[in-house]
DNA sequence: TACACTACGCTACGTAGCGTAGCGAATATG
DNA sequence: CATATTCGCTACGCTACGTAGCGTAGTGTA
């Protein structure tokens, strides 16, 4: 907080006149990123809606300042029972509601199976690009993105389909 | 610390000169509860290999003492840049290993995909469990690792197989 | 017994960072 | 001009990590 309101110009208890807490700040700087860069798609495919929602999700992390906020509230709400709470009403609820507006109107559409485990498939996406983000063993390309819609919505066994899917 | 040491009957000197760092210490305490609870399972099919090390993974974050340990040194090395590296070398890639494992012995039996993306596949798995853990949004429960890895393996696209999996 | 050597406990300290109190000045607003 | 709001500034309280220095109990050795 010292370090953002130096660089902002600003005395550390303005800031504090408006957020109450750090956490406060960061969520709505997060939340305000988000608000702009994560919409829901509509191409009429659900692959590509998909992949139009990760693609976006590892951009919000990676290129924006948003990436960061998102890891420290993380381990902010970790560290602290009491930003639990707040972090997952206000915030990861509001950033699985993106996916899963789009995996409910699939159903609708019948491009997905009705029994399909929507927050599995929610936990899947978000995770692996949240726990490459996190761990940062790989990076966060395109070709990773694609991938991994591929791999959740067909799977890596060969046994239902021996042909290579589709990569190369 | 101090409440390590209080309660542990202990002066926090002492834990200094065992562990240089908190981070060290949790990392130690880590390592040694997965090293009694993670085993490289080989039950000759690959689901059920993976079933056993995703259900494995999840009772160590729940039902030991390693769940905190894991949840504050991810907090730790998003907070601290220093605690990146060894966060990543001594404990990150030493959990990937056991499903790297399984999965390349998986393919040199034919019953995966030579060119599977081994470590997608990991992070699609494990981001989904720490996802989980991390979010506290729903329970990590049997059938949810079982749903997982049917996931991972078979997809959730209705077009090449449309009979409803295995749920109920 | 005398002498090191090791490990531990204890108190006190330095440091960083969050969040707050209180005061004064500047800037609207009537 | 009078008042209210907002901001800046300094100083502080608090928690928690990690360290310094000293004293002391146990343990092996001559």
């Amino acid at each position: 907080m010292e370090r953002v309101a130096a660089e902002s110009g600003v005395a550390k208890t303005t800031l504090y006149r408006r957020w109450p807490t750090k956490a406060a700040l960061c969520m709505e700087l997060y939340l305000e990123i988000a608000g702009r860069e994560l919409h829901v798609p509509d191409t009429g495919d659900l692959a590509t809606d998909l992949q139009s929602i990760t693609n976006a999700v590892v951009r919000l992390q990676t290129r924006t300042a948003a990436g960061a906020a998102f890891l420290g509230l993380i381990a902010e709400a970790q560290l602290n029972p009491d930003s639990r709470g707040a972090f997952l009403a206000e915030f990861a609820e509001r950033r699985r509601d993106v996916t899963r507006h789009v995996l409910k109107r699939a159903i609708r559409r019948g491009q997905l199976h009705p029994r399909a485990d929507i927050d599995l498939i929610i936990d899947a996406l978000g995770g692996a690009v949240t726990f490459r983000l996190m761990q940062g063993h790989a990076p966060l390309t395109r070709r990773f993105t694609d991938a991994l819609v591929a791999l959740v919505l067909h799977g890596c066994s060969p046994s239902p389909k021996p042909s290579g899917k589709r990569r190369r």
